[in-house]
Parts: C-alpha cells; structure tokens; sequence
DNA sequence: ATGGTTGATGGGATAACATGGGATAAGTTG
DNA sequence: CAACTTATCCCATGTTATCCCATCAACCAT
C-alpha cells in the first residue's frame, strides 16, 4: 500500500522520482497511472488495481448513464500510463505539473490504495484542513464490516 | 482500456492516426468501429469488445421492440468499420468529420472501454462540464459490489 | 568506523510513434 | 469493358518517449 509522504526535485528532462517505498506498493509494475484529479489542484495516480478498482466502479453505471460518461472523461480520458525507467523516474507531463502548481519539486503522499502528487506548499495547507476533520469525525472511522 | 486523449492532425487523404496506446488497447485488431453519437456532436469508437458489450445490452429487448429497433438503428445503422494501416492511421469518413465539426485536427478520447473523437475547442467545453459534474458527484463512485 | 545495499540523480542511446509520400486493388460509373 | 475514384496497403523519415548505464548519497549491519 502507499503510505507516507515524500518530496523530490523534477529535473531538467522533466522526470521525477517515484519514491522507492512507492515502487514496492506498485509490486513490479513498470508503469504508474496519474491524472489532473477533478477535485483540486493535485494528481491522483496509482497501480493497475486502483484502476481495476475505478474501472469496476464506473461500469456499474449502465452503458450510456450520464454519470458513467462524465466519470469516464473526467478520470480515463485524462489519465496517463507513465513508464518508470529502471531507476523508477517517471516523465512529469508539463500540463500535469502545470496543473498541480509543481514547479522545482513534487510532493507524492500515499493514501493507502492509491497517491496523490502535490505542491509542497499547497499539501501543507491541505493537511490542516485533513486533520482538523479527522479530529472532528474520528467516530467515523468504524470498524471494518460494521453495518453503517 | 482507452485511455488519455491524443490530438492529431488530419492530412490532405483524410487519414488521422490512431494514438498508439489505442491501438494497444485493440489487442491486434486491425479495425475499429465507429459512428457518429446519437448524444451529442463527437464520434464513438471501439473495438470487437465493446461492440459486443453494445449487441449484449441491445439484445435484451424484444425482437420487435421499439428500443431495440432505434438503438440499432442509431448506433449499428450509423457504424463503419474504419481499417488501420500499418502505421495505425485511418480514414476519417467527412460526414463523421462534418458531424463532430472536426476541422483540420481530431481529439481522441479513451474512456476505457471505448473512445470518443471530439474537435478540440468542443471537447474542452465538455471536459469542464464532466469535471464539475465529477467533483459535486464523487460520492457515487462506490466501491464495486456496495449495496447504494 | 567501514563496507554493502538501496534509493536517487546525472547523462546518453534507441526504438516506437507519428507524419510524409506513393502504389495497388477494389468498387463504381459510363 | 474501360476509365475513374477511392479505400487499402506499403515504405521512408523525424521526433521524443522510453530505456539503459554510471555515479553519488544515505542508511543499515557488522
């Protein structure tokens, strides 16, 4: 899974590198899925079964379900397959970068089944704000199986 | 699965390539359907595949139903299978160009199981709205197999 | 304190992709 | 049946994403 968080500089041919804990989540993988995420000015990205796991999502929408087709465009069509070279570094699309306000360095967090690439700067605020909801919702951390 | 968008040119035969993700996508074939959408001014696209997953739902209707009898006329009835040449570029037929207004440069569009073809300034409009749909409806993106 | 391992950063080479063109075969029309 | 049009197929080339190699730094074990 991908945990924890770590920073690291883009360099002049416009790759980064993948933080080797994150490597090891990946299990082998060559290549990472990101895209621009709909919800804010970060990138979301993850291995082959996050993408399994939003692709058995959105076909729970019937074929031409207006939900299906918007979800679709807005994270399929915007994705990108990113290879990691044998170093794991991966190619930063500029628009990506652009995109996420990443300019000299890329802040990548784990969030378990998936990661998101950030500004450092703007994760710091985001952070906060993740916390302070965590302090104020932790009843809803519920167990496992639990009946909501 | 289709993913990402590519924008490519159209050239003085017609012919536009196929981005070659895509054609990875097709698993070898040689063909794609696609039709003008009955949804909105772009073009849909797909493999063997999808075309299957198509006839498996339109084939839930009655032989004489109404439903059946429009959804394959709307969608079988419009399709072409389109041939890639060994360089992964087909014939974009003008009428499909015309229905899309595709001008000189044609956005594809992967949507995992299928494809859309758009005019660029017409798929932007239309990115906007799927993102904003995306984020004030990201709740309904359940976990697979979830009772709602 | 030292050596080994792993992760990260520097660089360069290659092949896949995309774009240019032309030839041929199949279909259509007169 | 011949001429014309067009769809299909094939070849060549440039760009860049991808892949590979070398080196350094940090961490861990002895």
């Amino acid at each position: 899974m991908f945990l924890s968080k770590f920073e690291h500089p883009i360099d002049s041919k416009g790759r980064v590198s993948l933080p080797g804990a994150f490597r090891a989540a990946l299990g082998g993988e060559e290549h990472v899925f990101c895209w621009m995420s709909f919800d804010g000015p970060f990138l979301e990205g993850g291995g082959a079964r996050f993408l399994e796991k939003l692709s058995a999502s959105i076909e729970g929408f019937d074929l031409y379900d207006d939900a299906r087709i918007a979800f679709a465009q807005a994270i399929f069509g915007a994705a990108r397959q990113l290879s990691l070279d044998s170093t794991g570094r991966l190619g930063l699309p500029k628009d990506f970068s652009d995109h996420a306000a990443i300019d000299k360095t890329a802040l990548f967090v784990g969030l378990g089944d998936r990661f998101q690439v950030w500004a450092p700067d703007a994760y710091a605020q985001r952070e906060r704000e993740a916390r302070a909801f965590a302090a104020a919702n932790k009843n809803k951390l519920q167990v496992a199986g639990a009946k909501p």
